[in-house]
DNA sequence: AGGGATATGTTATATTATAACATTACACAA
DNA sequence: TTGTGTAATGTTATAATATAACATATCCCT
């Protein structure tokens, strides 16, 4: 039998699904207000919890928000890259990467537990409609010439000159 | 001549340094009022965003908290090491694992502008004070035999089977 | 001096997260 | 079966983090 906690894990999971974007807990908390009408804030953030205990999804620390694991339930930390431009997140395996972290820390004495690693930066999608940078190095933001919203759900789509990317908010 | 702003920063750089912790913005703040009594938070955020931006301070992302940069305005990123026991905070230089991670990202047609990593485990300091883990790996906060303080200002100290290690709040 | 840009101060509020406690459901012994 | 302790869930309130919005002052340039 189905609890009503697992209920709300998988509904949470469910509508973290629905995008390849990061959702703020109380953007998860508005989409379940459908099926949980008098849904509290502990309610999601307990769900958010037991989800990535288990390794079901994974906050985005430097966005402040929840993504669902896009791997077939690894327990490894990942590297996480989120895309500027349309807000696009990816999971990527490498444990080799984390094995020089660990190592590079190990250097003090350090012994590493749980790995964060996210990085910034702009997707293939984005690449593929933006002008190349003159000196070199990644393309940035700033260039853009028409942005056009990601993968799934389009949640980007203006954004010239902006400093602040439409995805975020 | 030095402006309001470039003091507030100084200020703020000072508290900062006096710890080899992270502090939250608002614990900065409480900090700053001795020398500044009526100051409100944007001061305190506007100095850290551009501490920030100048390399001389950095996010903790995982705590939500801020450090002093301990490098000499190294521009690239850097990997955190976070002690769970002690709270204490190590920058570690390595450049080839920022590329690693680039690299791995690139698969995907990701290109890379800013990278975060962190890593949290147990410090040298406090490893030396643990016993060993049974079934091999890194030691854990509940192995902690009898903490004590970290190397500059204690902040840790007792923490026996505590959930959340005392230097969290 | 005037006037625009930038920096700083100030108030209010948005956003993210958790504490604290009440209530319900559940396992299991008596 | 009924009590009773534990864990899960619901509910209310509030803590902690961060920024918007606007007022005021300062500086640079003419």
């Amino acid at each position: 039998m189905t609890t009503p906690g697992e209920q709300m894990q998988a509904d949470v999971l469910a509508i973290l699904r629905r995008r390849n974007l990061a959702l703020s807990a109380y953007k998860v908390l508005e989409e379940l207000r459908d099926a949980h009408p008098k849904i509290a804030p502990p309610a999601v953030y307990r769900a958010l919890s037991s989800l990535m205990s288990k390794g079901q999804a994974h906050r985005v620390e430097t966005l402040k928000a929840y993504v669902a694991c896009q791997c077939k339930e690894h327990a490894r930390a990942s590297i996480l890259s989120i895309c500027e431009n349309c807000g696009a997140i990816e999971e990527h395996l490498a444990g080799e990467v984390l094995e020089a972290v660990s190592h590079v820390v190990a250097e003090t004495g350090f012994s590493s537990q749980h790995h964060v690693i996210e990085v910034h930066g702009i997707c293939a999608a984005c690449n593929a409609r933006m002008p190349a940078p003159e000196g070199g190095g990644g393309r940035r933001l700033s260039a853009i010439a028409d942005p056009m919203p990601p993968k799934l759900e389009a949640v980007c789509c203006p954004l010239p000159t902006a400093r602040r990317a439409a995805w975020r908010h």
